[in-house]
RNA sequence: GGAGGGGUUCCCGAGUGGCCAAAGGGAUCAGACUGUAAAUCUGACGGCUCAGCCUUCGGAGGUUCGAAUCCUCCCCCCUCCA
């Protein structure tokens, strides 16, 4: 493949390259290119919105290149408490390994593990002398720091900035350093940290990495990007009827860029599918496309034919699934309050919630709804139980 | 170091002695409807042995018949000055 037709493969979703021209002079090197993407050790379960940027990662693998897949720990282990003024707690060198693991087996569902090193920033940072980083430190000036984005508008609107959060990027720049990195991928939002690696590598006599900016996916919500803490997310690992539902929840506009994003159509195809949307085909339909495209990616097809017909039996059918759990629950004397019942199941976080759902008419016993928020299940009863249209249970009670 | 402002239920944010489990918005959940766990509408949204009771408004004490609201001390954050 001509460098050429590699450029526009690697354009295609991109959102910004900095300097294409040297992302070209690089590709006519004919080497194996390092491209580095970082990860936060705190978040190990990977969800769609890490895909985007895996995806790319992947692409270049393809591509004959290879991937250097950076875990921050060190950084982790500090706790960063970028964004809110929540402190997160730093994480142990047994959590942090833990989570390592769980993202080399997670990732390589995506990346191909021959063309794919994983690396800790730890093993230089942990070595380096506090001298060694307040001189790396006295390489960038508050002036700079406060021209990121997130910084200068929480020092504007008031929001406390840590001393420490300046040191982020010049440590993720560093790293790039340590790495000889070719290019760095990385989402929108990271575009000032990387531009630091850029400025860095160039002050170590290196050549400046290549940056290379994915756009950042939306959420279930559709507005704020896809995060584990605000539980919008769809993990990479969830079981295919989870991950089916949550993508069929997406609203009719969010899809459009879901496959933007995610799908590996071509944008043709796409584009005829929002053509026969405007035709009147239903965007159910469409979405029904989408959700068995992820579920086969990260579990197989017949996974998600089977995700995509429990999906309608349950929803356009009202019909209980197959699969639940199942528990043994004491019965006592007079048989256990539903409420309780309930709750002990999981099904409500609370006995108040129970009596909540069951006045609002969600709760049904094997079908039936109830509405006495006083109903005791006895002793013997075996029964299914129902809390809205998503939740249930078997329940034995003892 | 000095002066001022502020910490409210998941989040934002009202509330300055009783009508406050605390306005409003967001998120979430439920019901209805539907072409989907879309959209829309309605409702719920601290806990419990649930038409009643108990515990919340940075923390600890105090005043009062009664405190998120007043007082004392403490912790934390922000702004300006140095």
């Amino acid at each position: 493949m001509s460098h050429v037709e590699a450029l526009e493969l690697i354009k295609r979703g991109t959102q910004e390259i900095l300097v294409e021209a040297e992302l070209v002079q690089r590709l006519k090197e004919g080497r194996p290119l390092r491209i580095k993407a970082g990860f936060d050790p705190t978040a190990p379960d990977l969800h769609l919105g890490h895909t985007v940027l895996l995806n790319k990662l992947r692409q270049f693998q393809e591509l004959g290149h290879e991937a250097l897949f950076l875990i921050g720990d060190f950084t982790g282990m500090i706790g960063d408490p970028t964004g809110k003024n929540v402190t997160r707690k730093p994480l142990t060198r047994e959590e942090v390994l833990d989570n390592a693991k769980t993202y080399e087996r997670q990732i390589f569902k995506i990346l191909d593990p021959d063309r794919t090193r994983v690396l800790f920033n730890s093993s230089w940072m942990g070595a380096m002398s506090a001298a060694d980083l307040i001189q790396l430190a006295s390489r960038q000036t508050v002036a700079r720091m406060l021209e990121r984005d997130d910084f200068s508008k929480r020092y504007t609107s008031g929001q406390p900035i840590a001393v420490h959060e300046f040191l982020y990027p010049l440590v993720q720049g560093y790293d790039s350093v340590e790495l000889k990195a070719d290019v760095e991928l990385g989402g929108t939002d990271q575009k000032f940290n990387l531009l630091v690696g850029r400025q860095l590598q160039e002050a170590f006599g290196q050549k400046p990495q290549i940056v290379l900016t994915m756009p950042i996916l939306e959420g279930l919500d559709g507005v704020q990007k896809m995060s584990k803490s605000l539980g919008n997310y769809i993990g990479i690992d969830e079981p295919p009827d989870e991950m089916f539902g949550k993508l069929m929840s997406i609203s009719d506009d969010l899809m459009w860029r879901y496959f933007e994003l995610l799908s590996f159509r071509s944008l043709s195809d796409i584009k005829s599918l929002q053509h026969d949307v405007r035709e009147g085909c239903n965007p159910r339909d469409v979405k029904f496309e989408l959700g068995m495209e992820i579920v086969a990616r990260f579990h197989s097809p017949a996974e998600a034919d089977r995700a995509r017909e429990n999906f309608i039996a349950r929803f356009q059918k009202g019909a209980v699934p197959e699969e639940m759990p199942e528990l043994h629950l004491p019965g006592g004397g007079d048989g256990l309050p539903i409420s309780n019942a309930l709750k002990d199941a999981g099904l409500t976080s609370s006995t108040s919630e129970s009596m909540r759902m069951i006045r609002q008419g969600a709760v049904r016993i094997d079908g039936e709804r109830i509405d006495n928020p006083q109903l005791r299940l006895a002793a013997g009863c075996v029964c299914v139980c129902q809390v809205g249209k998503r939740r249930f249970a078997r329940l034995f009670i003892d």
